[in-house]
DNA sequence: TTGCAATTACTACAGTTGTAGTTTTTGTGA
DNA sequence: TCACAAAAACTACAACTGTAGTAATTGCAA
């Protein structure tokens, strides 16, 4: 594992998407912005946001009345990098059957093959200038 | 988890690679398909395939003198889907983010996403036809 | 037939993860 | 000032995972 990169569980990717979308929260924020379906305890939300902190994943960044609010240390593009990462390591390293799957169950189409086209295009491009 | 589904750790996809490869092994010989780097104990291969069997991942199919030989139970295919699709609840549902980041590191270029165009184009005829 | 090398079968243990209860502290409204 | 609600801090525990040791069997070569 490269340092600086974070690997993260179900539960704790689950935590941060709250603290990514809002920049910063409480305990308490981050338990209500989860779907209510599968929201979890206040004290298990608890446990999650202390576990990334000691992984370095969140940080506190001041105190609001009583509570702590915190705020991610990492990015969500960072961290995405990584799991896809450790997923093709897992797979051998070759993206092929990652892809295959992704058209062959249509979760991707023609549409955002081109899209993807395009980006490499355009990156190509400002690389040249 | 639907049916029939099942979620393999890294170390227990690490021996199911040989038994896809070889479509069957005895212990021993998974272990020794495994790169001389990295290659764990005798038992803990053992116990992966245990493990992998409770799972119903592998199943015993004959015995050779002393020793079982193992056969997949599952294939590679179904199981790449499993982990893609975990990886992208993981990360919400879509997988733009997954895509974005095969083609922002290099992983995948023009050609690749050419092909993938290709095998949607054929499958859109055939389904047609 | 029997001893041995190989193999099986069983046990162990620490780290991670999901999940939450219990105890202690603290800000604040009455 | 002080009780109380809220939050923090700490503890717990079972399932899963990586990793391997030990004990019991067993096929086979001599």
């Amino acid at each position: 594992m490269k340092e600086g990169t974070v690997t993260l569980s179900r539960l704790e990717l689950e935590v941060m998407r709250p603290l990514w979308t809002l920049g910063k929260a409480t305990v308490r924020e981050v338990l209500e912005a989860l779907p209510e379906d599968r929201r979890p305890e206040y004290t298990t939300v608890q446990t999650i946001i202390y576990r990334l902190e000691a992984k370095g994943a969140v940080t506190r960044v001041k105190k609001v009345g009583n509570a702590h609010v915190f705020a991610p240390a990492i990015t969500q593009k960072s961290t995405v990098g990584t799991l896809v990462e450790e997923l093709l390591r897992r797979l051998g390293g070759t993206p092929e059957p990652v892809m295959a799957h992704l058209v062959e169950s249509g979760k991707i189409g023609l549409k955002e093959l081109r899209q993807l086209e395009a980006m490499i295009q355009d990156a190509k491009g400002s690389r040249k200038k």
